[in-house]
RNA sequence: GCGUUCAUAGCUCAGUUGGAUAGAGCAACGGCCUUCUAAGCCGUGUGUCGGGGGUUCGAAUCCCUCUGGACGCACCA
């Protein structure tokens, strides 16, 4: 049943007011010793030309109790507490039933999301800020595809742009061929790092590399080449880490895919009326909207970022008829991305609307930023490498018997750094530190994941006993057993709100939530030495039901669970 | 200077969209493994919710203002 409907409806049968109006208004107690549910009376009190504490006391005695055990009126408040073995029982039975799919649904039939995500640089390092975007849209990708919608995600590869008239101006002043071969990145970043060394001595090497991306962009051979070179190298080594981390993406349409379509986005600027010269640039004005004007075309004619943007909006409308358009990009480029919907808003697209950028904040050092063009990075695989040897020595540590440490030590390692990265607010800055990240107890993945062993370990266990008996809930009163059942009643709601918000952090607290209430419950009350048969057998359930909800919620983040460890 | 955004315990952060005594984790100290995995559980302490106004029956939450930080402000992405 659903009890706020209910509690409403009930209360509407009573008051004149609207069921769906005082729905809104039933909240959940801070603490669970007030209630179940409660109905603050207070907005009431106006209406009703009452006192507060008057209508909950007049409600108390009037409304229909079944289903709850008391309905209490204090100090204004109209507090329920509900039924809790049949709560009990209907919540853990049903989240057995639908098992995987448990939190799933089909709200989203039929429609499209497309999320661009990740979105590395070519020729640059794959570095720990890169992750930020990679897991939140990663997870985005599972939370929408949950509820039925069809979720499209696209790397949306920076390989194109100005970085590779700098590319090929250091590639053929100073590449080491041999090295290239060895370890692509590290001697594209150096030449990368050495480029802008360089520059600030001689200042005319800024333009000769605007002139190589001219040349790259009008498709000539030299350029054209060592493009592809670069690109088929890092693409290489971005693999690498999307195999590490469990990542695939239906499209890796890039920047460079639209080269070939910006042509048309600008002929369309311009017989809508919307372009102007400024300073020997194109630009549209965006005055009236108080941002800056949105550039198109530079004064060298070569295209800006914010041109490929616009072709890749429109392309991805007529694509994929998208619902909803994200962008799961850094908050820096917040006025970029409002610049870039607004265009596309002037250019008469009404889908200008249904684009969202999903911004995230930086990830940094404790005393700086990271900077690829100085070459302060931390390398996403070193860091995964390193959570990964981490937790090789803590299972040899605590449970050297362990089969397949090496596959366990890869799950609980990278399952903890992004269990890190989707724990707090995406809007957050992320200060790095070698220590906090790969402290593994506390409210971290490793946590989690240790609940679900444990609750495994049980299941396990019972399935090899010589024991059977029908689940009796009636005595599953307990407030841990009812404290873990209500929270993982409540694993939609968590669902529900992170769509809502973009904001995977809301499933990754709420599955700590539900590793605590379990390991609580664990230490209080025995499950397999339990005497009473029939809650054995139920508690046995909420065993069950609370390692598939640990399960799906961490499906939900990307990340996997272990059976033992 | 303008814009966006943030400020909660020593540190890192939650706070269910305005509700009941403001909560976790880390760090510190103490307790719990011959009973289901101690990567765990239990206990102990700390707050002018950045300051000041306002709206409201009621504000960490909404509005204004001040202070401090972060990010952005046309030919990088």
């Amino acid at each position: 049943m659903d009890y706020k409907k209910t509690i409403a409806q009930r209360i509407a049968s009573i008051i004149n007011i609207d069921a769906k109006e005082i729905e809104k208004m039933i909240e959940i107690p801070p603490d669970a010793a007030l209630g179940d549910f409660a109905l603050p009376c207070f907005k009431l009190s106006k209406a009703m030309k009452k006192s507060p504490k008057l209508i909950a006391d007049e409600l108390v005695s009037s409304i229909d109790k079944e289903g709850f055990e008391k309905i209490d009126s204090v100090s204004g408040y109209l507090n329920f507490f509900i039924e809790k073995a049949a709560f009990t029982e209907k919540t853990i039975l049903n989240i057995i039933s639908e098992g995987n799919c448990y939190g799933h649904s089909n709200d989203g039939a039929g429609k499209t999301i497309t999320i661009d995500y990740s979105s590395p640089n070519i020729a640059k390092p794959f570095h720990v800020g890169h992750l930020y975007s990679t897991a939140i849209g990663n997870s985005l990708y599972k939370l929408f595809s949950s509820q039925g919608y069809k979720a499209i995600g696209i790397n949306h590869i920076g390989d194109w742009g100005t970085q590779f008239g700098k590319l090929i101006t250091a590639y053929d002043r100073w590449v080491d061929k041999d090295a290239l071969e060895k370890n692509p990145i590290n001697e594209m970043l150096r030449i990368y790092v050495k480029f802008h060394e360089e520059a600030e001595k001689d200042p005319e090497l800024e333009d000769i590399a605007r002139q190589h991306f001219k040349a790259l962009e009008d498709g000539c051979p030299h350029e054209t080449e060592l493009w592809k070179k670069m690109k088929d190298l890092s693409m290489k080594e971005f693999n690498k880490v999307y195999d590490m981390l469990g990542i695939k993406f239906d499209s890796y349409a890039g920047e460079s895919f639209y080269n070939d379509k910006m042509d048309a986005v600008i002929d369309e600027l311009e017989a809508k009326g919307l372009l102007t010269e400024s300073n020997g640039a194109q630009v549209v004005n965006l005055d009236a909207y108080n941002m800056p004007p949105c550039i198109i075309k530079k004064s060298d004619g070569a295209t800006i970022y914010a041109t490929r943007d616009l072709a890749a909006a429109i392309y991805r409308d007529k694509t994929y008829h998208f619902y909803r358009n994200v962008y799961v990009v850094g908050s820096e480029q917040t006025l970029h991305f409002k610049q870039v919907f607004t265009v596309l808003k002037l250019m008469g697209y009404d889908f200008a609307d249904r684009c969202i950028h999903v911004g995230f904040g930086l990830v940094k050092f404790e005393d700086k930023k990271l900077s690829t063009r100085k070459g302060d990075v931390i390398f996403l695989e070193d860091l995964l490498n390193e959570a990964v040897s981490r937790s090789r020595e803590l299972i040899e540590n605590k449970n050297p018997n362990l089969e397949n440490k090496d596959d366990l030590a890869k799950k609980i390692g990278i399952g903890a750094v992004i269990f890190t990265y989707l724990k707090n607010n995406r809007e957050r800055d992320i200060i790095f530190n070698w220590n906090e990240i790969l402290n593994f107890d506390g409210e971290t993945g490793p946590y989690v994941q240790y609940t679900y062993a444990r609750g495994r370990s049980i299941l396990r266990r019972a399935s090899q006993e010589d024991f059977s008996a029908a689940p009796d809930f009636t005595d599953m009163v307990t407030p841990e057993e009812f404290e873990l059942s209500k929270l993982l009643s409540a694993f939609n709601n968590a669902i529900n709100l992170a769509i809502e918000k973009y904001e995977p952090s809301i499933v990754t607290r709420y599955v700590i939530d539900v590793a605590k209430s379990f390991n609580k419950l664990y230490n209080m009350h025995p499950i397999l030495s339990c005497e009473n048969k029939g809650l054995k057998s139920a508690r046995l359930k909420l065993v069950e039901a609370s390692t598939i909800v640990i399960k799906n919620a961490l499906s939900l983040l990307g990340i996997e669970v272990v059976e033992k460890m």
